[in-house]
DNA sequence: CTGAAAGCGCTTACAG
DNA sequence: CTGAAAGCGCTTACAG
């Protein structure tokens, strides 16, 4: 009631909710209060605006006073810059992801650079997500899932950077930071062949994954050069697809392997839970596991799988460096950038 | 060069870039080429807008044509709704955050609402992200962290929403959505009880986690009840924290127990491993294993925790209607809801 | 260094 | 139903 309402019009719930809101003190607020122009307030909260000492202790003094913090949004609205960018992510189950959004978040914060999150399953579309990405006037967009062409295409055309993380595209116009999956996959299979193993089974990630599709295809290549028989089977990189695999090939009895290369580390432990829980069999003596990722899990003491663990720190900080270079410079050429991971000889596959 | 520059002053490193960027079409440009006001095109994208299907025909269509998509900054400027809540969330590689992140993400989604996602490690300041969250004007807060008096009474100043996630203080004027940890750790050390366990280890999470506390307080004091000893151990929720406070014990020889109370299920889990990998003892029948969560690592069949699942789903979709609610009236009285969990048996403790 | 003024792209009473 | 106009809270040439 002691709100000044002149307009007693104003009765709508949106209004209701509008008044009831306490109005945050504005520039305006702050410029009376110090007794100086709305302009000389905005240049003191802007790095390297020129203002005296005295205006800007004025202005500081009744900035404080009133708890004014400038609103990101109208600046952006001036500045078409919003310092907000879209992360565009897939399947949060999959376990490499918390380490990558955790990431993204601590070198995207350090440069004053917030993240608009954006995840979902397979169900959803990503145009959906593009149209809200469209509105909120991002900056960049980092994506960590597939796009269309023409997904791709329409952020060139509205000039969005984007740069997609371990999803690769032949056409080079395109920003990547990748995994070397192929060659990773490559070196823990080449193990596995001078540890003699004969029968292998390689267990692929989603159809529509083109990381699973490159591991697989790294394994495949890799066996095909040596003298092995080699069982194709189709996952979805988790850890009971796994286990259903393992049970349907044993239940058939058509393969007896004594090496299964998985797609990821969440389907190598439930490989290993089902060799050694379901069958009694013997890892890795019997049968020589190996994954991919190097998430937290695949060091546990039950498990200790053998795998590829990717450089996330320095990936994540190629991709935020390679977004805001872009943004800053929209000239920049594109550029792809692929890292090596490290192969870490854990227990789950004799390997010296 | 084909761009009109009519002031060719614009030299700086910002004009350019902005330059460079392709000018998205605003409402005006479709205004001009529908041959209608821009107020008329305003309504079209405002859902219940009163316009003639006419209009609405040659709206649609410039608007498709030119690809242009209404400029949620500027709407929010005037609306005061940003359609934004940031989310808060401490310790990412905790298991139980990406579910709980990844649902939000979904149930804030249907609801048009966008996530800016602050996370941080205990280093950084909550104050600092706070800081931010008023610079972009979000709707509401949802905070899977510990406030203090101070940041809580700043956002009943600025009036902005909050509602925390996990996170209980008394003061009744404060909105939270738990689980009944205290309720929950009760539950299980009473079966514990019940399977005639006598040398109990609590093992807390980190000192400032109020999810830990409780959980700690429910298993103690249900166990003050029985004729038990028990032993109070502190870790930080961590796989690695829970195997060496473990070694510790063993190494001091001071205690041995017959059952853990583990604050998280990746402290159980770490427990497990120790006990089994470098002790040599056999979970349950030496050693019963309880957690807390119910994470999926913790239904792998090398550890088959026994634990306590929490009601993730339900817990942020009450989360997410609670601050919503609060967001379109503002004067609806805080409430705190309290989810049971569900005690499910696994293998790593004998309960009937 | 400083202030007056224009303008970012919208929404929304208001008057027709 | 429609359009002209004011205004959300800023930034930034411009002129002093």
């Amino acid at each position: 009631m002691e709100k000044k309402t002149p307009d007693n019009k104003r009765k709508t719930v949106l209004t209701t909710s509008r008044n009831s809101r306490k109005k945050r003190s504005t520039s305006y607020d702050v410029s009376r209060m110090a007794g100086v122009s709305q302009s000389a307030v905005s240049r003191c909260f802007k790095p390297g605006g020129s203002v005296s000492a005295k205006t800007r202790a004025k202005v500081e003094a009744a900035a404080k006073k009133l708890g004014y913090q400038p609103n990101a949004i109208a600046r952006g609205l001036i500045t078409r810059r919003s310092n907000i960018v879209a992360v565009i992510i897939t399947e949060l189950t999959n376990l490499n992801y918390p380490e990558v959004l955790s990431q993204l978040n601590k070198i995207l914060g350090q440069k004053g650079i917030h993240i608009l999150l954006f995840t979902f399953g397979s169900k959803e579309n990503i145009d959906n997500v593009l149209d809200q990405v469209w509105q909120y006037q991002v900056d960049g967009i980092i994506a960590a899932t597939q796009f269309t062409d023409k997904q791709i295409k329409a952020c060139f055309e509205r000039g969005t950077p984007l740069v997609f993380y371990n999803s690769v595209y032949a056409d080079s116009s395109i920003n990547s930071v990748c995994c070397d999956h192929e060659e990773g996959e490559r070196q823990l299979v080449e193990s596995l062949l001078k540890d003699k193993r004969k029968s292998f089974v390689v267990m692929s990630g989603p159809k529509e994954s083109a990381v699973s599709t490159a591991r697989t295809r790294g394994a495949i290549n890799t066996l095909n050069e040596g003298d092995v028989s080699v069982l194709q089977l189709s996952g979805d990189y988790s850890y009971q697809s796994a286990r259903e695999l393992i049970r349907e090939m044993f239940e058939n009895k058509t393969f007896e392997p004594d090496a299964i290369v998985c797609a990821n580390d969440t389907m190598a432990i439930g490989c290993i839970d089902a060799l050694r829980h379901e069958y009694n069999m013997k890892v890795p003596e019997q049968v020589a596991v190996v994954g991919f990722d190097g998430v937290s899990q695949a060091r546990w003491a039950s498990y200790e799988v053998t795998t590829v663990v990717q450089p996330v720190e320095h990936m994540v900080e190629a991709a935020v460096n390679m977004l805001i270079e872009r943004i800053e410079n929209p000239e920049s050429p594109a550029e792809k950038r692929l890292f090596a991971g490290k192969l870490i000889a854990g227990r789950s596959a004799l390997l010296n």
